[in-house]
DNA sequence: CAGATGAATCGATCCATGTCAATATGTGAT
DNA sequence: ATCACATATTGACATGGATCGATTCATCTG
């Protein structure tokens, strides 16, 4: 233990688990296409009908994903009739890049 | 499905897939933490001897972060005797928050 | 060369998750 | 009330991954 100066880590535990569940939802091709598709719409609000064709998924799968990007605040809900909408809360997005800009590196 | 006009996203399903799998390596606490200490590191590099500790991991569980993180292209490796140094690749970094600006919010 | 030490690999275990078919729930129309 | 349709939930399955102990590999030192 004689090699290099102790390091001290500006992440703790918690904060790491935190920041690694936002990021967990964003790890998946099919939730990608989701934002990414959701995020493209005119108004910014897309209808769940609309999703499960171009993404090549069943439906109760869309529906999962779907409630997984609610669920770590990247998603916003809101019940028209029967029809489920969907907008990406980018500032939810924003929190999540700001957060990658660890280890000193300008924030651009 | 004549509920809303037809969306079309922007990023398929290979670019998902890359993009995914870029976030995948960063989406675990124990990473996470690595990226933290070893960007905090006065010079940028940091001696794999001086991760294990402060993670709380074994010393196999923390190789196979930092290969994993190596691979994701988030880190760079560089071996000094029999010690093996790493450093953030922070432009990677950037690529990854970049392509987080999706949906229009801007980049900041 | 032999011994010591740092790091990577292997094998095993356990848990999380992406996916779908089937079913249930909810909502509007008839 | 009944039917049709959009979405959510359930159950099952397969895959992936985080972790560790034991071992192997690599490199330096005597």
């Amino acid at each position: 233990m004689d090699c290099c100066p102790p390091l001290h880590g500006s992440l703790d535990e918690d904060d790491a688990v935190e920041l690694a569940s936002v990021l967990k939802a964003l790890a998946d091709p099919a939730r990608l296409r989701l934002l990414s598709i959701i995020g493209a719409a005119d108004d910014g609000w897309a209808c769940a009908c609309d999703l499960h064709e171009p993404l090549g998924r069943s439906q109760p799968t869309v529906s999962h994903h779907l409630s997984t990007l609610v669920k770590a605040g990247l998603l916003e809900r809101e019940q028209r009739g029967k029809w489920a909408w969907f907008r990406v809360r980018s500032e939810r997005l924003a929190e999540v890049r700001s957060a990658l800009a660890i280890q000193g590196a300008p924030v651009s």
